[in-house]
DNA sequence: TTAGCGATCAGT
DNA sequence: CTGATCGCTAAC
């Protein structure tokens, strides 16, 4: 499916949860990284006071949002870099934030990033993520996944199936009309999903089904 | 669970 | 300059 169709045509919180068990891929200079996504928010542009473009707010940080589905949205917060899309039209700055994803491939390149954390430690949150990634610069701001470094896969058979998508506020999203809308998504009983009690982990990680692990060359980023 | 840290930008 | 922010870490 090419992005322009997977990122326009529904709502921005159905296409955040369909984003879930997709693999996030980054041909870093250090080597692939990726893993399954298992976290993401919403934040739906103008009417969103969560939103990095509430009421219409425009500036070369946040242009990305406004650029056509699939964009890519590189933000710094308190010296971390994260990372939306941009999904609907051009022109309509809605986005989904990448909040998490669980650790697939090069394990040792994010492990190195991450100063030898432990895997559990790696990709739980926005900021942990990139920084795992090893994305220190807005170098991938305003590119597209249709053909940057960083890409998401869209095929289904390359979906893990999460058993149960969960849903709650916005993680750091504190005042404003909106900051109660269940706009987080993620997939329920996976420990890579920000801020979860181990007790709530469960031993398959929360997906129905896995999908395979090994990628053809042909659909790797970059090609 | 909570206080420092910390970089950037919008608003005074 | 000040405050607030789509976080992270180490400390209690």
């Amino acid at each position: 499916m090419a992005y322009q169709d997977f990122f326009t045509g529904r709502p921005t919180q159905e296409i955040a949860q369909d984003l879930l068990g997709r693999p996030l891929l980054y041909r870093s200079p250090a080597g692939l990284v990726g893993g399954w996504i298992v976290e993401t928010e919403a934040y739906l542009g103008q009417a969103d006071n969560a939103a990095h473009a509430y009421q219409g707010h425009r500036s070369a940080a946040n242009e990305a949002l406004y650029g056509p589905p699939g964009t890519i949205y590189i933000y710094e917060r308190r010296g971390l870099f994260m990372c939306d899309i941009a999904v609907q039209d051009a022109e309509v700055p809605q986005g989904v934030l990448l909040r998490g994803i669980q650790p697939v491939w090069g394990l040792d390149v994010m492990t190195k990033n991450r100063e030898g954390r432990p895997v559990g430690e790696l990709t739980n949150g926005p900021g942990k993520l990139f920084r795992a990634f090893g994305v220190r610069d807005k170098a991938l701001n305003l590119h597209n996944l249709a053909d940057a470094p960083l890409t998401i896969l869209l095929g289904d058979d390359w979906q893990s199936q999460p058993r149960q998508i969960g849903s709650s506020a916005r993680v750091g999203v504190r005042s404003g009309g909106w900051h109660d809308r269940p706009y987080r998504f993620f997939v329920a009983g996976n420990q890579w999903v920000s801020k979860t009690p181990k007790r709530s982990w469960t031993t398959d990680q929360g997906w129905l089904k896995e999908a395979g692990r090994v990628l053809p060359a042909e659909i790797l980023p970059g090609k």
